[in-house]
DNA sequence: AACTTAGTGCTAGATTTCTAGCATGATGGT
DNA sequence: ACCATCATGCTAGAAATCTAGCACTAAGTT
């Protein structure tokens, strides 16, 4: 009941979570890919068995191919993406995307291709239009 | 051993998170607070046993006040934001701050106020001198 | 055919998380 | 003094998570 589409990441066990970060991160992989990418892997077996419980969920499913499953979440990336960033805008930095952004060209390893400045110049530019 | 002073949260289970996100989200609370602003909360007791657990662990410390004790988390919070928002970027966006700026500008919800377009207009700008 | 390798399904049980409830101490009101 | 209220500390046990290992199937090799 109430799938919650949105935030559903915030019902996840550990385990879980940290699957579903491999998956999102990749788009897609076998059940021996994530376990080597987890951090701190538990056995081979422990991944598999979790990410049939996460198919059962829903929150992933598999396609056969190549004799292998492949793994990817059923939601869908830009929408997992905007769930998550939102969550993190909300908790972190009070809901202010501007203080994001600070936060992002704050930084100093944060390097921004001349393509990318340019087009963040565009996309304010928009912005201060619109806004106006 | 290896605290992995970033990337705490990875470690954590699924209510100490959501206590951890409480917390975070309004910088100190009570037991009380906590646990009437967690999503589907579970008793106030365990909330309370999780508090001192998560005190144990090191994610949290108390002060008495007024009776009460005061909960708030250990992590500095500046250090904290950086490391949850680091963790969208790189596994929600590819590690691209363009990208997370994007998402955040396309959103109409995102309501910039004039003030903060010129900000990060001059941003932009600060990032265009620097960059060249 | 027999063996090896690489995959999946499943289940029992260990471990961790999660929870409620009880004991206790401080405060304020009657 | 007594009682009600509201806080904390603790612990046992329920519930969920997490795990390893075994059985099985499909290819490829010798």
């Amino acid at each position: 009941m109430a799938p919650e589409k949105r935030n559903r990441h915030i019902n996840l066990s550990r385990r879980e979570r940290q699957i579903m970060d491999v998956l999102f991160r990749g788009g897609e992989a076998t059940a021996a890919e994530v376990h080597t990418r987890m951090p701190d892997p538990p056995s081979y077996s422990a991944v598999r068995a979790h990410l049939r419980t996460l198919e059962e969920k829903g929150h992933v499913r598999h396609e056969a191919r190549d004799l292998r499953y492949i793994y990817m979440p059923t939601q869908r990336p830009d929408q997992a993406r905007r769930s998550a960033l939102r969550h993190v805008v909300d908790t972190f930095f009070g809901g202010s995307s501007a203080r994001v952004i600070a936060a992002l060209l704050d930084n100093g390893s944060t390097k921004l291709g001349r393509e990318e400045i340019e087009r963040l110049s565009e996309m304010v530019e928009k912005a201060r239009k619109e806004g106006a």
